[in-house]
RNA sequence: GCCCUGUUAGCUCAGUGGAUAGAGCGUCUGCCUCCGGAGCAGAAGGCCGUAGGUUCAAGUCCUACACAGGGCACCA
């Protein structure tokens, strides 16, 4: 089989936004930079050179929009009391226009309060920025690949695969957001004993249903798909191979099945939004070239040259200790056979001979043993630092309190697809998606299949649904009326809306929530961490319905309408990229 | 035995070395002549697993220990 490479990929490349926009944060560092630089030469503060400044948002709202804790961290060198150091900072930046506010707090920390202009800015700069709203160029353009799901292609995606093709996808997203050039890929191990097994357990339910006997072994898929892919074959092609040589019956059959199983996990993926630009299959790595050698003969090759790779005890070894493995690993096996390391060995190598800069791959907790050998190997080939291995938890199927153990050879399980027709796509990937990867997620079937208020995904969409409805009052539009959100808004609100007379406090709540969606992409990016966007959308919506309750958009006052209708339009946008970030819809309504 | 991850409100979980540790659910009390009540406001609820250490400052970093889950193959 050959890589396959689907139709149609679209690599959103990083936007080149005309002007330079720089964010809030780093104007105010170099603002507080100057200010400290000054006050040095003013003799002020005598500090040999100039210290790093660090921003924070400050938990409690009191202290203001944002806060610097430069001169405790200077005071000790500058040999003088944190808050007289942070009296002459702030001092020097009080008078700046987008600043309306500096105190000293604290046991020195600098707050500073931005003036209402400065935030109403951001409701101009989301809506002219569009689907590129929140966009970051932490990628700089570079390529990174994120392999994820991964399965075996002997059975039905199950409850785990799903966290991984949500967290994937999420984190494919996220990085296209941030600056970089993304690639979803799949690697599918259809080489190997799982294969074989698989082929035998298909051809003796085939054998059972020609009223045959066939053996049926202990460690053999019990699943009851096994025996609907074999009747599949008895259906279509007849009883034919029942008295076909066993191992040319094991080989159509493994081939057959293999292809019923990629379909359907392609289709499942699907019916949840997740494509994938590239499928890779293992077996192309043991294919034989022009020269009779693998990829895997040419990856280990590779190691030898470099001098990391020694036989011993009939077996070829990889010296990982010398990359901060535990012990070596084999490459080899004393009976010839290559290990499952080997091929991916040679699978990152094929990776990084694509050129990414950057390869993630997503493993669940029952590989983090792999890691190790894994970073080790991609050292040794040349690009250390260059493999991020993200650990996910496992995920624990329940019914209504009570563990559903899954297991592919038992065949007892839940398949992934039977949940997304229970659940939904967008409550099943928020619900993956809330967790952080480092803990392990419940999914309660019972629980999800209630369809209940509790899931916040419906509080965050509701919230777009209403500024939607708000928007379709607006422009006299009829209640279940299909509209163009961003079309609509354009029209009503017009070139320039007089945002100035936003000044209540909930109106500048709202404001602060929006403007903060840039530093969330960014900070997810960086930490490879999706969750941190559901937290942050039910914020956003928390800040927008409290809006909606104190405040009325559509009134009789054109100018506060106008204005409001902007600034609900700028949140609307923010719900929507956010949600598309985590491949969650955005219903205009419910 | 060794390695990884976790341990925060009754439950499920957030928490870039900073100020009085947050949210949802659950419990209790209020709010619909009004753009969607799938909403809002308020109350109660905490020795951040334990013990040391680093720091001006520790839920956050370091070291032990306890408990939970997952790994420790010439398996895939």
């Amino acid at each position: 089989m050959e890589t396959k490479r689907s139709g149609g990929i679209v690599i959103r490349l990083p936007a080149t936004l005309a002007q330079e926009t720089r964010c809030m944060k780093d104007t105010l560092r170099t603002l507080i930079e100057d200010a400290v630089r000054e006050s040095m030469e003013a003799g002020q503060v005598a500090l040999d050179e100039l210290p790093e400044v660090e921003l924070e948002r400050p938990k409690d709202p009191a202290h203001g929009d944002w806060a610097t804790n430069v001169a405790l961290r200077s005071a000790k060198a500058a040999r003088m009391s944190p808050r007289v150091l942070a009296e002459a900072v702030a001092a020097r930046i009080a008078d700046h226009p987008d600043i309306a506010a500096v105190e000293v707090a604290g046991p020195g920390f600098i707050n500073i309060r931005l003036s209402e202009s400065a935030l109403q800015r951001f409701v101009t700069e989301a809506r002219k920025a569009g689907v590129d709203w929140g966009r970051a160029d932490l990628g700089h353009g570079r390529r990174v690949q994120v392999e994820f799901v991964s399965a075996n292609p002997v059975g039905p995606m199950h409850v785990g695969h799903g966290r991984w093709a949500a967290l994937g996808d999420s984190m494919a997203a996220l990085l296209a957001h941030a600056g970089w050039r993304v690639e979803r890929e799949f690697y599918i191990n259809d080489a190997g004993v799982q294969m074989e097994i698989f082929a035998k357990s298909v051809a003796a339910r085939y054998l059972q249903l020609t009223g045959r006997d066939a053996t049926f072994a202990d460690e053999w898929y019990q699943g009851a798909y096994i025996t609907g892919i074999a009747r599949e074959i008895l259906d279509a092609e007849g009883d034919v191979w029942a008295e076909a040589d066993p191992a040319d019956r094991e080989s159509h059959f493994k081939e057959v099945a293999y292809a019923q199983v990629l379909a359907h996990l392609d289709q499942v993926l699907r019916g949840m939004g997740v494509r994938f630009d590239v499928w890779f299959s293992e077996r192309t790595l043991h294919e034989k070239d022009a020269d009779g050698r693998s990829a895997v003969d040419r990856g280990i090759d590779e190691l030898r040259e470099a001098g990391h790779v020694y036989e011993a005890d009939g077996a070829t070894w990889f010296r990982s200790t010398a990359f901060g493995d535990d012990k070596d690993r084999v490459l080899r096996k004393a009976d010839g056979e290559f290990t499952y390391f080997a091929a991916d060995i040679a699978y990152h190598r094929d990776k990084f001979e694509r050129g990414f800069d950057r390869v993630i791959d997503i493993w669940g907790a029952d590989h983090h043993g792999y890691v190790a050998r894994m970073k080790a190997a991609a050292a040794a080939l040349g690009h250390p630092g260059q493999l991020d291995i993200v650990i996910g938890q496992l995920v624990t199927l329940l019914r209504n309190g009570e563990v559903v153990r899954m297991s592919k050879r038992t065949g007892e399980m839940v398949t992934f697809e039977e949940l997304l027709d229970e659940v939904g796509a967008d409550a099943a990937r928020y619900f993956f998606l809330r967790r952080s990867t480092d803990q392990p997620l419940d999914f309660d079937i019972g629980l999800a299949k209630q369809r209940s208020n509790d899931n916040p995904v419906y509080y965050v969409q509701y919230a777009h649904a209403r500024i939607c409805s708000i928007l379709r009052k607006a422009a006299g539009l009829p209640l279940d009326a299909d509209m163009g959100a961003a079309d609509v808004a354009g029209k009503l609100i017009g070139a320039d809306p007089q945002l100035a007379v936003l000044t209540d406090p909930v109106e500048l709540v709202l404001i602060r929530k929006v403007a903060e969606f840039p530093e969330i992409v960014e900070e997810a990016a960086l930490t490879l961490a999706p969750h941190k966007l559901p937290h942050y959308a039910e914020d956003l919506a928390a800040a927008f319905h409290q809006f909606y309750t104190v405040c009325r958009v559509v009134t009789d006052d054109k100018t506060l309408t106008t204005a409001r209708l902007a600034l609900v339009d700028a949140a609307r946008l923010t719900f929507e990229r956010a949600l598309a970030l985590l491949g969650v819809g955005a219903p205009e309504r419910m």
